[in-house]
DNA sequence: GCATCACCTAGAGG
DNA sequence: ACCTCTAGGTGAT
């Protein structure tokens, strides 16, 4: 056990949607990472756990859980307007975690088109068909599989998987990542932009990671990549930038994308304008900004009891502090 | 570049 | 009981 930051919510860091293999029973939160099973809670300002077959350290925990960011500072750095303050207010403590960067890079694949509990189920389904078998606190537990298990199954096994149209992708994936034509802990140590158009390359007019969008991209480098400045754009975050950060685009601009609204996408432009907008305006850390708006207006929809996004309007909501954006 | 449409599928809302 | 729509978008045309 070891004493955790001032600034560390096990519920908010783990129960966000960033990561998608861990579940809480009672005090305990259990999750598979790497290849072991992991029991983690915190109690009086300390943080206490368990794992199985391996034992952590407190250097393990550490590193997945990003104390190495001052994440105080980055609060700071980031706190730009009310919207943003109030987020980190509600939603204290949350923490990036590091993930690995092949499962995550599958787990976002399967997150198109599919909400949080789905997502969970798909991963679950590939690790139980296809990973190993743990037992801990007389349950049994699954590693993600490695990338040979995965590129060598075929895609009726993943569609068993309830994976869907995305099993060609991520047996696509798998097997361009299998024979080496894209190295991911190579990936890893590129700057931002040069990563991200790897990370989308076309070969012969084929992706070499199927199912890898601009928004897949910016998760991978977020969550496994190190890339803290990358700002994902999905729905939920378009939906800030037309109710609340209207000041920082031109008034065409936000018009076209309310009147998009409904409709599944945002075109490859759009969706460089906003992200490269939002990174200048956040800065370095954009990606915890992205984080925090995100999970803020998620469990807010949520609290309101509306259950999706068009009903879950903020009038008279969002205090249209537009002046408190005006200093960019 | 841009607009459309199809894509798996469980579960909520009507 | 049924039908319609949505959920961390992407790919093909």
């Amino acid at each position: 056990m070891i004493p955790a930051p001032e600034t560390f919510n096990l519920d908010h860091t783990l129960g966000c949607g960033q990561v998608f293999r861990w579940r809480k029973t009672g005090k305990w939160w259990y999750g598979v990472v790497e290849d072991k099973v992991i029991r983690i809670t915190k109690e009086n300002g300390s943080l206490h756990f368990y794992s199985q077959p391996e034992k952590i350290d407190s250097h393990f925990i550490k590193r997945y859980f990003r104390f190495d960011d001052d994440l105080q500072g980055i609060i700071s750095q980031i706190s730009k307007d009310e919207l943003i303050k109030d987020a980190v207010r509600k939603v204290r403590g949350l923490r990036i975690v590091r993930q690995e960067p092949w499962e995550c890079l599958i787990s976002y694949i399967c997150a198109t088109n599919a909400n949080i509990p789905r997502i969970k189920i798909m991963i679950e389904n590939i690790s139980r068909k296809f990973g190993e078998k743990i037992r801990f606190d007389r349950e049994e537990f699954y590693t993600f599989p490695k990338v040979q298990e995965l590129s060598r199954t075929k895609i009726n096994e993943l569609k068993c998987c309830n994976l869907g149209y995305r099993s060609k992708y991520v047996l696509d994936t798998a097997r361009n990542i299998s024979n080496g034509k894209i190295d991911l802990s190579e990936l890893q140590k590129l700057d931002y932009n040069t990563c991200k158009k790897f990370l989308l390359t076309k070969l012969k007019g084929k992706k070499l990671l199927p199912g890898v969008g601009q928004k897949v991209a910016d998760c991978i480098l977020l969550f496994s990549m190190e890339k803290t400045e990358a700002f994902p754009i999905d729905v939920w975050i378009v939906k800030a930038i037309t109710d609340f950060y209207q000041s920082l685009f031109n008034f065409s601009f936000i018009e076209k994308l309310k009147k998009q609204t409904g409709r599944k996408a945002i075109t490859i432009t759009d969706y460089d304008t906003i992200c490269s907008t939002m990174q200048k305006y956040f800065g370095k850390y954009a990606g915890y900004a992205q984080e925090y708006l995100f999970h803020y207006i998620r469990t807010k929809c949520q609290l309101n009891g509306k259950k999706t996004r068009d009903k879950c309007i903020y009038a008279g909501y969002w205090k249209l502090d537009l002046e408190a954006l005006s200093g960019i």
